[in-house]
Formats: C-alpha cells, structure tokens, sequence
DNA sequence: AACACGGGGGA
DNA sequence: TCCCCAGTGTT
C-alpha cells in the first residue's frame, strides 16, 4: 500500500470532505445497489431525483421485483441507457427468488448478476459488507492518472489493468468502504475534470501531474467515438381517439421503450402533400387526414443525433398497422417513451 | 478489442 | 460543439 497517498485521502475524508449524498454511509445493499446502478455514466445531480423516486415506489428489493416493468421503466423514462432499467428488473427478481429476497454478500454472487460489473459489484462488496475490493471509476481513474503521472490510455487494456491494480494496491483493507467512497468524493470534488482544486489540494506535492503541469492532459482516452445522423419521423397515428405504438425491441437506441410509427430515412425530408401522402401510403392504404405536423427537433446522443419530426394523422376506416398496437391516450401515458419523442410531443404545431 | 448504449451540464 | 459523468453488455 502506498502509505502516503492512502492516509492523506483518509485524512482528508475526515477532515474535509463535506460532500453529502442520501445513499452515503447506507448500509441496505438493495438501497446501495440502486443508486450505483442509477449512477453509471449519470451524474450525481440527474440521478437523484430518480433514486429518490424509486425508493420511495419501491422501499425493498421484493416491491420492485413484483412490480409490473412497464411501471419500472416509466420511473426510469428520461435517464437514459435502458438496458440497466432491463438488468435491474431481472436482478431484482434473482434476489427475490434464488436468494429469498435477501442480497447476495460475496463480491463474486454480487458481480454474478445482470448490470452488475467490476465497479459496481466493488461499491456494493465495500460499502454494505466492508469487502476490500477498490472501486475503479471515472474519478479513480483521474485522480490515479493525475497522481502518478500516467498517460496510460485509460480506456485501453494495458490502462485498465494497470490502474485496477494500481487501485487494489492502494486501497485501505481496514476502511475499504470508506476509503472507496473517499476517493470518488475526492474526484468529484477536488480532483475535477475541468479546474481541478489543485490550489487547495492536499496531495499537490506529491501529485506527478501537479509537479509536471500535466493536470489539464490527463487522463488519456485513446478511442474517438464516430457519429452518425438519423432522420427519424414519427407518424402519430389514430383511429377514433386511439393511438398506434410498439415497443421497440430491436438492438437498437431506446430498446424496450415505446413509438409511433416509424418512418426513418438515411437523408432529410421536406415534407409535402405528395411525399407524406406516399409515406402514409407505406403504413395505410386508406384516406387520412392530416391534423399537424410539428417543427423540427434534433437530440444529441453520445455517438447519434437523431433529428425528425412528429406528423398527426387520423383515420376514418377502421385499420391494423401490424406490429403496433392501438391504444387510447389513457394508456399511452404509462408508456416510456424516449426523451426525442416526448419532445416531440411537446412542440408547437406548425402549418402545412 | 471494439463498439453500442441516453441524457444533461459545463466550458 | 465537445467532453464527461459512481460502466456494462455484446459481438
């Protein structure tokens, strides 16, 4: 253990680290689990109002593993990556049902399950059961990069064996939950992404990046995201007061989430009466009429941006559009839609 | 090893 | 715009 860097994170834990979140010092591993699930990629701002939210839904591991999921993930509509609200609903019903309702306590049954990885599995072994497993985030990740001077890409797989052993050597074996947390705080903090607080940082003698002037280059990441744009147009259509949607299921943005009637394209429209027409066409072959079509709407994802459109129809002739449901309002509103089409939703319509 | 997966906030 | 955030799962 290095000694030094260690006992000084400890003592500045104790001495100035004030930073104060409802799961911290939690010993429930259901209420841990929850907000380290809720955190992946999130900042702690966003999340907290859904952790908030769900423990209030959801008090115990049992209320959310018999929850119907559509439920679940209408409280999860808005945070993004949905795949953790799909692993945490499976989870939720492993613990209930294989481990009696009760947390699995070792770090390898803990890992063992769905949405559960290396980092989460370490902030659930250390903070509930005070297990000596480092946590490695983000925040480790800088601050150790930034400590030692390593320009290491941190998302290579040279990097993330360097630095997850750099982090079990250094981890306090008497107080890893309190060290683990310390760390992050101190990231979060002191330790920043942008404007580090290297002026009142205690560790600034020592710190490699500090004495070298390398704050603002590290950590290095080595991979660049491509992007790409789609054009996404959503044809709301209904039929006597209800509504067609479908779920998405295909391995795609916003999987388990609902839609209108997609029609995307690889290039933008400019909609006019002869293309909507041939577009209806596609999904209907009966008269529509045209209720509204809504202003354009772009949304940046991380490596997408989706930009499209909303277009309101309605339909005399009893119709099916297969694979979609009709459903009244009633009913859309416990969906989960995607933040893109709640946007949508939301705009103004404009003259056609 | 590379890539996909959301949404928000700061610079 | 770009980058980052208490990362994980799939191919």
């Amino acid at each position: 253990m290095n000694f030094d860097f260690t006992q000084k994170m400890m003592v500045w834990n104790h001495t100035e680290n004030n930073r104060s979140m409802p799961w911290k010092g939690e010993k429930d591993p259901y209420k841990i689990w929850l907000s380290e699930i809720i955190l992946q990629q999130t900042r702690v701002e966003q999340g907290l109002a859904y952790y908030n939210k769900f423990i209030e839904t959801f008090p115990t591991v049992k209320k959310l593993a018999n929850a119907p999921e559509e439920k679940v993930f209408k409280l999860w509509e808005g945070l993004g990556y949905y795949s953790r609200c799909k692993n945490l609903i499976a989870s939720a019903k492993i613990i209930d049902s294989v481990y009696k309702g009760r947390f699995p306590d070792t770090y390898e049954n803990i890992l063992a399950l769905k949405g559960i990885g290396p980092y989460t599995a370490a902030a659930i072994a250390s903070f509930a059961f005070n297990l000596p497993y480092a946590v490695v985030d983000g925040n480790v990740l800088r601050v150790l990069s930034r400590y030692f001077g390593i320009s290491t890409p941190i998302d290579s797989t040279t990097g993330k064996k360097l630095y997850n052993q750099l982090a079990d050597s250094l981890l306090d074996k008497e107080n890893p939950g309190v060290y683990n947390q310390a760390i992050m705080d101190f990231g979060a903090v002191v330790c920043k992404p942008q404007n580090p607080l290297c002026g009142a940082c205690p560790q600034k003698q020592e710190c490699r990046a500090f004495q070298q002037a390398w704050v603002n280059d590290l950590p290095v990441k080595e991979k660049v995201l491509k992007k790409k744009t789609r054009y996404m147009y959503y044809f709301a259509i209904s039929v006597n007061g209800k509504t067609f949607v479908k779920k998405r299921e295909a391995k795609d943005i916003w999987q388990n989430l609902h839609e209108f009637v997609l029609h995307e394209h690889d290039e933008p429209i400019d909609w006019t009466k002869k293309n909507l027409k041939e577009a209806v066409k596609s999904f209907i072959d009966k008269p529509f009429q045209l209720q509204e079509i809504s202003t354009i709407v772009k949304q940046q994802l991380t490596h997408q941006l989706i930009i499209g459109q909303i277009i309101k129809i309605t339909v005399q002739t009893p119709i099916d559009i297969p694979g979609y449901d009709l459903l009244p309002d009633k009913e859309i509103k416990k969906l989960a839609f995607p933040k893109f089409i709640n946007t949508l939703m939301q705009q103004e319509a404009v003259l056609f």
